[in-house]
DNA sequence: GGTGAAATTCTCTTCCT
DNA sequence: AGGAAGAGAATTTCACC
């Protein structure tokens, strides 16, 4: 992990379409050596896989909204159970008042008041506090 | 919008390096047909960019944390002071008890204690209570 | 590790249906 | 809108440094 290694992550986190050799061009290597540095970054897991950012509002979730779960037990086993609602987009156990905090995307308030129902019949949840986002700044890869 | 499209998307989350004779054959169409699909999707922004997802631990960025961020007046305006904080990755306007919901990524808690005093000297801003991530369950795209 | 070039495969335009 | 085909460009491999 050098610097050249941190700039061809840099520039694929941009735009994954971009050619070898631009990408050698930029960091100053053939589009060869550029090629095999990024294979190695996929190899070793730095780079877990390529894919597409979609606007969600234009596919029918209009609704971003946080979920704080407090638990009346240990929910580490609670990641199968909560993955299983599609609606959530991340799941994290945190430290502080609640015991996991969800990201969740919905068409509409109906159907996330249809999400907390569902995340209520998770064992061990014995609560839910939902924060509605009214407007997203930003979204962004970290540089 | 029909199901072909959602179809290619799908597939372009799962994997965006795919050739559009693989996608084509996926959906029942030919490479060109696929193509012409995918390239339109693009124009009319459903798929904002092709992007790598990136191990951040494998960064250096090890912590991760929610700051809910109180303000005393209204801070519609602050997304360009808060997007100037490099670690802040998303920022969100949030209907609840705090006016600001931000996802910060740091090597650690020391910085992430630095990024906190950045926050603070943002205009409007009279709190921050930050929820520390201790072990995420999936962070994961939307079928 | 990196280079340069060859061989293979894919992209993307064009024309036709 | 989709299909077929060809020209041009990209990926990927390999011998050599």
């Amino acid at each position: 992990m050098d610097d050249i290694d941190r700039m061809l992550i840099d520039l694929l986190q941009e735009d994954a379409t971009q050619s070898y050799a631009v990408l050698g061009r930029a960091v100053g290597l053939s589009s060869g050596a550029a090629h095999e540095r990024v294979r190695k970054l996929r190899e070793r897991g730095v780079i877990r896989r390529t894919t597409i950012e979609v606007d969600q509002a234009a596919l029918g979730r209009a609704v971003t909204a946080y979920v704080l779960v407090e638990g009346s037990t240990w929910m580490g086993d609670s990641a199968g159970r909560l993955s299983a609602i599609p609606e959530i987009e991340e799941a994290h156990v945190i430290a502080g008042p609640a015991s996991v905090l969800l990201k969740v995307r919905t068409a509409g308030t109906r159907e996330l008041q249809d999400v907390l129902r569902r995340v209520f019949e998770v064992d061990g949840v014995t609560g839910t506090q939902a924060v509605v986002v009214l407007e997203t700044f930003f979204e962004r890869t970290l540089k």
